[in-house]
DNA sequence: AATAAATAGTTGTATATATAACTAAATAAC
DNA sequence: GTTATTTAGTTATATATACAACTATTTATT
């Protein structure tokens, strides 16, 4: 098994805590490439990724930008230029908001259905690379993630 | 305890594979912000923060750049550039290399150790609010996010 | 109702990042 | 020893990101 320690060519760290947290950080960045090369074919970005995913789960129901920002796993610094790419590429529809003149409502299109779908079928052949822990040992991890970021 | 599921107001996961994939992203994000926030006001970026420390773990030896590229948490695609900035303030000095004329060497200034300081206690002060778990789960954490990457 | 405060989103600008094509030196192959 | 391949790092360019100042609208205060 890779350690932390081979990756990164590190001997020791001053605790188990940043060790940790280098771990996190670096295993999110493995992850994130992982991810990458399979959106890549398909000039997706991550963010725009994570966006169309969030569209698809309120769809047909829309969304205003604060919602989706609220979702992001990542939360972009500026999401109107983020939706404006995915207007251009036909994969998300806006409109004014009824209720607040301020917000308008954005809809993922049958094109940013379609690319989500061949994406998420690209990313299920490459599952065995991602499932290498056990659902109980997934299940585990996800309460030290969660109780790590307690406040 | 703050649950993903409430973190992005998403009420289940296909499987908990899928939601520790998106938990390591997302708590990657929030670990990355939160010490971003101590690496402001030093206005020194996450990615020179990495390079800084990983030349003073080889000083007072100094390094190239493909041997500072293999040990980054997430690594650059441009480390020119990267190492250019740390140039203009000072917190890096370059030499040709001896053995090999295609390498240049990289070290570690008196003021790049300086402000790597600085920011130790920084984040040495702000330990509370990145030390959630036990030094076993730690552990545990660890063991999870290596046998996660396992290839 | 008038004013103040908060909220939703935009825009401009500076900086950072990703990518690919490039130069130069070292190593390998013949 | 000459040529091909690999390795180390650079540069240019396009794109993305971060940040701060901004407009417009809604909600709260008096």
């Amino acid at each position: 098994m890779a350690t932390l320690e081979k990756e990164i060519q590190q001997s020791s760290f001053e605790s188990e805590h940043i060790k940790a947290n280098l771990n996190i950080l670096f295993t999110a960045n493995w992850l994130y490439n992982k991810i990458s090369s399979t959106l890549k074919p398909y000039h997706v970005t991550h963010e725009q990724f994570n966006v169309l995913r969030i569209l698809r789960g309120s769809h047909p129901k829309s969304m205003c930008q604060k919602d989706i920002l609220s979702r992001m796993i990542a939360p972009s610094s500026n999401v109107t230029l983020l939706i404006k790419k995915l207007i251009e590429k036909d994969f998300v529809v806006v409109e004014l908001s009824a209720r607040d003149k301020r917000e308008y409502v954005i809809n993922i299109t049958t094109e940013g259905l379609k690319v989500l779908k061949a994406i998420d079928k690209e990313l299920d052949k490459r599952k065995d690379e991602l499932t290498k822990l056990s659902a109980s040992e997934a299940f585990h991890l996800n309460a030290l993630l969660d109780k790590l970021r307690t406040e």
